[in-house]
DNA sequence: CCAAAAGTGTTAACAGTACACCCATGG
DNA sequence: CCATGGGTGTACTGTTAACACTTTTGG
């Protein structure tokens, strides 16, 4: 059993997917997504790690990053003969990054081997395994999430304009929104006590805007 | 790897989900989701089944039933320590079983060991294992689907009235629906193709209801 | 001044909700 | 003839989408 984590960041306003280089057979130079296999102990005592805790070990271990991250488990894969070598089942598991922890990438200077791909551009390559189908599904399930969940937060700075939140939401849909329903839209968040102001305000490439804040709910 | 499968139908008006007894320890006698093991080949060559085959399986397994019945992926469940005997990683899957084959399910007369529980009284019971969890789980994905996707016609007879239909989310939401309100809803189903009118009516209990077909997509 | 982007308001269409009411049938 | 439940209409509400408009800034 192995995760394997569909890692979304947003790059100039564009999404962005993680992918890493296979240095080994099978598909050895194709690009795939991160992942590895689930630590399972022999023992009845010692069972090992939990999925989500594998998925976010595995996160660690490709970015070097400690904050905390967005994980949600997307769904188990499972077919025979998707890693020639030997029965594989993966759990995959999607991410989202703040855009500001990016630069902080370990791997980012060894482009060769680690490279954040436009959405658009990893669904063109030939990616390893069926890490394609993976991606497919947690590209619809971002965007099914996106309005219908708080996740468009994990990928803005902890306090942000409404027009950073709506390009997040820009980026993960594909396609450009309209700026005064999408407003509308933000303040109906912030009525329902979801946001607030923060203090400041962002000096931007025209008119300054307001900042506000996610209020975080005790899970 | 087993897969646990949540088998829901609808008996009395009531959604019911199938529970199977554990004739075997850990857990002996209380309550499970019926499931298996993943048959995993050991060659190169023969892998084994998939995870929905092995869902598939599964469900004849334990229902008897050769209908194609409505079977998706809801989530994997592989906390340590979930089955004290050794590590078991559980891909769980929900089923919908039409009310009219649920007199076909083979060991229905062993009411000691295979039985229908409402969703109500399941929740109270103390399951095996994490079930209990994956019980929730299920319950709340249906209750997600049920408005989104055409899953509600997996739980009607290929022809039905809208009584009857209204009846089947009635079911699934725990909760009675204006029938007028589900009427205008019906109709635009009808609109938009996903429904057509069928020849005939039903008799019921008071005046005569006209019968409706499902319109099945390609998949 | 002008372009760009923040911020504001208006409108129409539509879906959801509550609720009043008519009508055909079996008992 | 009446209770039941199928079938019909209406009024109100909130959400979405399209779009026109004003304001404040940097260059």
């Amino acid at each position: 059993v192995t995760v394997d984590i569909v890692i979304f960041t947003i790059v100039d306003a564009e999404l962005r997917v993680l992918l890493v280089r296979r240095g080994e057979h099978p598909d050895k130079g194709k690009w795939a997504l991160p992942g590895g296999f689930v630590r399972v102990g022999t023992s009845r005592k010692a069972q090992g790690e939990g999925l989500d805790e594998a998925a976010e070990r595995e996160l660690i271990e490709e970015t070097g990053l400690h904050s905390k991250i967005y994980l949600e488990q997307l769904h188990a894969f499972g077919k025979p003969g998707r890693d020639p070598r030997m029965r594989v089942i993966s759990v995959a598991y999607y991410a989202l990054v703040r855009p500001m922890l990016v630069p902080l990438v370990r791997a980012g200077g060894d482009v060769d081997r680690v490279r954040w791909f436009s959405v658009a551009d990893a669904g063109r390559l030939d990616l390893a395994f069926d890490h394609a189908d993976i991606l497919a599904v947690a590209l619809s399930r971002a965007r099914d999430r996106i309005d219908t969940s708080t996740i468009a937060f994990e990928l803005v700075a902890d306090t942000f304009t409404i027009p950073e939140l709506r390009a997040a939401h820009e980026a993960v849909k594909g396609h450009p929104l309209d700026p005064g329903n999408f407003r509308k839209r933000f303040f109906r968040m912030v009525e329902d006590g979801l946001l607030e102001p923060a203090p400041g305000k962002r000096i931007t490439a025209s008119k300054p805007a307001r900042v506000y804040r996610f209020i975080r709910r005790q899970p």
